[in-house]
RNA sequence: GGCCCCAUUGUGUAUCGGUUAGCACGCCAGGUUUUCAACCUGGAAGGGCGGGUUCGACUCCCGCUGGGGCUACCA
């Protein structure tokens, strides 16, 4: 528990070796969520200190990332690479200390040594003018760690290296990197993934010879993909810019991606930011993997959409499409925004509105037979006689038709479908004449009545 | 190989020694319907295996099996 004078400091350290993928978006947001939850801090590190593969693409994607995901931070980003100087002196009173030392051996030598010893006892050095630094390992007893999700994990320190914490040229690793940076930064809680937990003793260790008091840690599971693995590529949209692409809507991701590996504890599961900050605790994370499942996400993006006002969703629509908000694709965002599951679905069903109807030949084979001719000729009429051409009066005009002719409602509607948007699939049928309008409307069922003609020689 | 973590329907979870093992997605069937969605009703589907402990285990302990992580002069 956080005594109240203890104010809560956690941070999200990324390493910029790529896109954000959905787990660490996760542990960004179980931190930002932490954070906001007891009005704490949160402090962006980027663990940037393998040269070779941290690029500034990379920061710059992850940082789109957290922008996109709406997660703000309070303090950074603070380069890790940019903090060697604090690192060197942490590194230096370890040296003079004694707590660690230059070690000659190469990879090869340590090797060796561990075919000779077996797998009693992880590697010691010995203390030589040059190579690697390593921490003194002690051969006896445990380090423990105090997990708030794990609970206690004791790992032997036999079984642990005097473990490299700076290269040959003095530039430090990881393990050393985030020790002193966790401490120095004045970090409380450290939420992680499960990969880490792991590297923690060595993390304690290094925070021991230092003298830094360390801080609580909670080891989230990883996330894996449907077949089990560790969630990869392979497992489709697998970073947060894939899920943005496919048109996904960024609360749901939040939304969705809280509840991988927690829940309120009641049988919820739509719940608003705002309703996850108020809730959230770290130590009601569950101790097991989660799989990702894209189509629960889909299944709850269509609520969300469902669910926002019309402006909002008719701004997102035209942002994901990259196209000016008009009035006209805000009358056609009304008519489909019960029909969608994400953005990305949306455009489908009311480009009809903005270009020719597509070409799909095989819906018009399946719909443009037996009656659809005089179906279209009586909707013609009636549409012509349309003074409001709103979708009440088209509903009145056209309504009574299928009755008219003895049709089922479906063998009107479906033609006229087809010949205003192409496809057998759009939203309602008089919601879709009002919106594409009076002239258009009449122009392609008149075209449609055209190909009907010159096509099929009417049966009787 | 060594060290560590994990294990409830297909998926996410609830249950925390006594329940008809609950909920959500998905799936199947039916309903509604102008298409597609949405929506409504119903259904199938679960405690990996083996030992303990206990009057009684999904729940506690041990083993096994399976999955995962770490084991770099990567992060």
């Amino acid at each position: 528990m956080n005594s109240a004078s203890e104010a809560l400091r956690v941070r999200f350290a990324p390493s910029p070796t790529g896109a954000l993928h959905i787990g660490g978006a996760r542990t960004a947001l179980y931190n930002w969520l932490a954070a906001r939850h007891s009005e704490g801090t949160l402090v962006l590190r980027i663990e940037d200190t393998d040269l070779e593969r941290s690029t500034e693409e990379n920061v710059e994607q992850i940082i789109e990332a957290l922008d996109w995901l709406e997660l703000d931070w309070d303090e950074g980003p603070v380069s890790q690479a940019g903090r060697a100087a604090n690192h060197a002196d942490a590194l230096q009173r370890l040296l003079e200390s004694g707590a660690a030392y230059r070690d000659p051996a190469k990879a090869e030598d340590v090797k060796a040594w561990k075919a000779e010893h077996g797998a009693d006892r992880g590697y010691r050095g010995a203390p030589g003018s040059e190579g690697a630094i390593r921490l003194k390992v002690p051969d006896e007893g445990d380090t423990v760690v105090h997990d708030m999700i794990r609970g206690e994990v004791r790992f032997p320190n036999s079984s642990y290296d005097d473990f490299v914490i700076a290269r040959g040229d003095g530039s430090v690793l990881y393990n050393f990197a985030v020790s002193v940076d966790d401490a120095e930064m004045g970090i409380t809680e450290v939420i992680r993934g499960d990969d880490h937990l792991s590297n923690t003793p060595k993390q304690l260790l290094v925070l021991e010879a230092l003298g830094h008091q360390p801080p609580r840690y909670a080891h989230v599971p990883l996330l894996h993909g449907p077949d089990g693995k560790k969630l990869s590529k392979r497992h489709g949209a697998a970073s947060v810019q894939e899920l943005r692409d496919a048109g996904y809507l960024p609360a749901a991701v939040r939304n969705y991606v809280a509840l991988l590996g927690w829940g309120p504890g009641d049988d919820e599961t739509l719940l608003s930011t705002e309703e996850l900050v108020k809730r959230f605790d770290p130590s009601d994370v569950g101790r097991s993997s989660a799989v990702f499942d894209e189509q629960k996400l889909r299944w709850m993006n269509g609520r969300y959409m469902r669910e926002m006002p019309l402006e909002e969703y008719a701004r997102a629509v035209a942002a994901h499409n990259e196209r000016e908000l008009d009035p006209l694709l805000h009358s056609a965002c009304e008519i489909a925004q019960e029909k969608a599951q994400t953005l990305n679905e949306v455009w489908p069903l009311i480009r009809f509105v903005f270009e020719p109807p597509i070409e799909d030949e095989k819906a018009w084979r399946k719909i443009m037979k037996g009656d659809a001719g005089k179906a279209l000729e009586a909707s013609r009429e009636a549409l012509e006689a349309v003074e409001e051409f709103d979708a009440g009066s088209v509903e009145t005009a056209v309504g009574p038709i299928p009755e008219m002719l003895g049709l089922k409602p479906g063998k009107v509607y479906q033609p006229i479908r087809v010949a205003i948007t192409g496809t057998t699939v759009s939203p309602g049928i008089f919601e879709s004449i009002a919106v594409l309008g009076r002239e258009k409307t009449l122009l392609r069922i008149t075209d449609a009545l055209e190909r009907l003609a010159a096509s099929v020689p009417e049966p009787d």
